[in-house]
DNA sequence: CTCTTTGCAAAGAGTTTGCAGGGTG
DNA sequence: CACCCTGCAAACTCTTTGCAAAGAG
């Protein structure tokens, strides 16, 4: 059965402080963020948080880099690129092909697609740069 | 400066055991398969010996799910189908639309794409029978 | 009041690492 | 005999959880 959520400052924090932003931080990027503005705030909250807010389909993983979930509050589908170097995650603006593909997808697995998730790998613009030299 | 590699009987049956597998097995998995046959294998060393092989692009990360991690032999680009219910990885097979757009990536963003990872979300064959029903 | 949210600290889980001994070329 | 590989266990990192107090409706 459904929780009855609360009205949360923190949470609506974490929120807003994802959207404004387009780095997809990891929890801990949005903590130390927060953390001078909300000096009480605490890091299992920003977790537990961010955990509700994918619950609700607010907030979305977008990557899983170096050991750290990262974080997207721009839930439409859309690609992204993650430097092998850096860690850097940035959105890579595509047509969205694989909507499309999922009754396509069923037909041949069986399983039925909710959502997708496509990251593109190598080494980003600078780093490229620097280790290329 | 590279290392050379010597000849390693462990490592060789973790590439065996996870290429004559289709599910994409974690690294306990891959462990606990492999430890009848040897029982002296620990699993510091499959751990170890999946980095390498990764390394040297025999074997990838294919997805990260309920914070384990999933290895794959087959490196050949293809996509990847994710059950949020009872978290089973299956191989889609679709033709690789990703790859000829690595140019068009790297005009929009910069960045130089090496590789990508494609994954569907939702529920598999069984789990969507079962929670539907 | 009731039920959600939070801070804090401890617990958990998965993965990595140091070290001493064994194996390979 | 130099250097790689391994078992073992401890260390590490990220994330989750229990609890008592604070906050929202």
């Amino acid at each position: 059965m459904e929780v009855k959520r609360k009205n949360s400052k923190k949470r609506t924090a974490i929120l807003n402080a994802l959207s404004s932003v387009k780095d997809h931080p990891t929890a801990e990027m949005l903590y130390a963020a927060l953390k001078p503005e909300i000096p009480e705030l605490s890091l299992g909250t920003v977790y537990r948080n961010l955990s509700i807010l994918a619950d609700e389909g607010l907030v979305v993983n977008v990557a899983h880099v170096a050991g750290q979930e990262r974080y997207d509050a721009r839930t439409d589908p859309h690609a992204h690129f993650v430097c092998k170097h850096c860690g850097q995650v940035i959105d890579v603006e595509l047509p969205d092909m694989m909507t499309p593909l999922y009754a396509q997808v069923s037909e041949e697995t069986g399983c039925v697609a909710e959502s997708y998730k496509l990251s593109f790998n190598g080494l980003c613009e600078n780093c490229n740069r620097k280790l290329t030299n």
